[in-house]
DNA sequence: AATCACATGGAAAGCGCTTTCCGTAGAGGC
DNA sequence: GCCTCTACGGAAAGCGCTTTCCATGTGATT
């Protein structure tokens, strides 16, 4: 581990405390906010003395005393994937309104990463650590991550989870199976009889409660999806765009094609154009990106409401710990039906 | 503002030590890194002590008797904008490999909230700090802001910012003139002769900078930006979909439309697809945002190596400073012609 | 056997704050 | 004029670590 920076230098409260002429626990109470108050004179005084000095409190010996901390951990998979940008800026903007700083770090799906931030978040002493899209079903790894948050809570930090349902904390649930389900209805409600599932990875759960889902709203229907007919892959726009030229080749007769999320969704209408099927293939996608709100054909899809369910993650975590069972916020999406399911024309 | 979390109750390096039935100092060169070493015997036995009490090193402890950290700021003006995401993205990397956490602020474009953050940065005794996109004209901010990390680098903390050349640290100069200049000179090339620009804030030095190199390719082509072809707006997608509407009601008769960004240009696209006029009126991008790389028409575009040059930005601040002046790196973008911009055919 | 150099463990002094505890002075009550 | 109360400043004791400085034991050297 490299560390480096900051070396002594800094101006301390000492040296403010002297050039106001006063002692170090009336320089910390004038300047640092406390319960006991300083007459105005000398307040002033030592406010011009740090303003002179361009002092700044050094957090992390305010951390130490006082033991707590105005940092809160937020563990993303990728930062660079729009739907975790949203939900952080989500969070992020309710941490700005509460002063507190985030700490953002990206686990590149690998689930050993999320324990690895959780553990340095338990070193930083977080105030919180918020976990969005921890989704394996590696029984071994979410064991490890209970452990380690739990570890966390106890020594007095609070966790919230973003769309895991799986571990025995606070969690901003999302309702992906039913999403999924509304979506099959309202599809098969166009006429759509015949479809395919770009369906992600094997062991993501929030591809897999999209596909049971989607499954179940389509056996309301009456429709069974054929097993060839369900094509696996990779969960952003080349594993769409490849699962979708896979189901091509296994069938040529798909109707609609639901892509378990939005930016699949785009590489399988990437790769229908390419084959000059697309506008005959009927696409939809899931999470409703706003970047992609301006494709064409326009996407339908099911609106999740990213950076409310961040802000909410965060919320969760700044209120008071309940003290019964863990609490869970259910956000359902809605189904947005737009061009690229414009329902079928028989005959 | 509102701190909250982890009160005391966290195990302590003191209760390993008892645990361990050594001395304090002795577990701290048993466990947490040190020039000195300890008796493989004595150290198995404070090992095994931390792992049976789960203990993890109090962080901010560490850096106040260290006297650094290993926290490194970002400040982005928006982690949705799919351009700083992907900056993000890149600096992440690196500063994973390099075992930093990251804590990162979004300013809203508020250059009042990029000082504000810079100096809770500094109290947090951050190893340094990164700005992305401070680009207002605003003398007095960026004045402020100049004192501001003046004050951190004396202190010790090393700075680096993306896209901004004014201010004497450490720069990763986006060529956004040259890149402008560019794109100009190669859609001229393509035929065009009557060009708009939708050219974002006034006061946005990225936007603006884009729309002079642009000029300037056009000059080279002899060709002269009349003023009312040139509409300003906001730095998202409402504002390109507004300009281009703006645009057309002005003149109908613009052949070639360059949006100051991708996601601007995909606002025109969508204005002129709202008035039967895609396909019709070329449209160039800039930046190449990846998520929009699938949009129809394929977007002419500048393409950026975004998370490059965050990565570089975060290298540059991990390397020793320089005695000398202050380093820049030039990253050019590169001229990307897609379908958007097919090229005159004049009858 | 005496000397020296290390290697290694522990005591204690920081690091830069907050907060408790104490002392003093002035205000108010009688 | 004496007593109590309150307000407020300062000294000092933490907070959980790292690191310096000692003290001790060991083996090598003569």
């Amino acid at each position: 581990m490299r560390t480096m920076g900051a070396k002594r230098g800094a101006v301390t409260l000492e040296e403010v405390a002297r050039e106001a002429g006063v002692s170090l626990a009336t320089a910390s109470r004038a300047i640092n906010g406390s319960a006991r108050t300083v007459r105005p004179e000398i307040r002033e005084r030592v406010e011009r003395a740090a303003r002179a000095l361009n002092y700044t409190a050094n957090a992390q010996a305010q951390a130490v005393a006082r033991g707590r901390t105005n940092l809160v951990g937020l563990v993303v998979q990728d930062i660079e994937d729009p739907y975790f940008s949203s939900i952080a800026a989500g969070a992020m903007r309710v941490a700005e309104a509460n002063g507190l700083m985030v700490s953002i770090a990206g686990t590149g799906r690998r689930p050993d990463k999320e324990i690895e931030y959780a553990a340095a978040l338990r070193g930083l002493r977080a105030a919180a650590i918020v976990i969005a899209g921890s989704r394996t079903d590696d029984r071994d790894a979410l064991e490890r991550l209970g452990a380690e948050l739990d570890a966390f809570e106890r020594s007095g930090g609070r966790v919230a989870l973003i769309g895991q349902r799986r571990l025995p904390v606070d969690t901003v649930v999302v309702a992906n199976r039913a999403g999924a389900r509304d979506l099959a209805t309202r599809l098969t409600g166009l006429g759509y009889r015949s479809f395919g599932v770009l369906a992600g990875p094997r062991n993501l759960l929030t591809a897999t409660d999209r596909l049971a889902g989607f499954t179940e709203g389509m056996a309301g229907a009456g429709i069974t999806l054929p097993p060839d007919m369900i094509v696996h892959g990779e969960f952003n726009r080349d594993g769409g765009h490849d699962a979708m030229l896979e189901l091509l080749a296994r069938r040529r007769d798909v109707e609609c094609v639901f892509a378990v999320n939005d930016v699949m969704a785009v590489g399988a209408l990437a790769a229908l154009r390419s084959r000059g099927l697309d506008r005959r293939v009927a696409v939809a996608g899931f999470d409703d990106i706003a970047t992609l709100r301006d494709i064409v054909p326009a996407l339908t899809t099911v609106r999740l409401p990213l950076a409310r369910i961040g802000a909410a993650a965060l919320e969760m975590v700044l209120r008071e710990p309940a003290e019964g069972p863990h609490r869970r916020l259910v956000v359902r999406g809605e189904v947005v039906l737009r061009e690229s399911t414009p329902g079928v024309r028989r005959g």
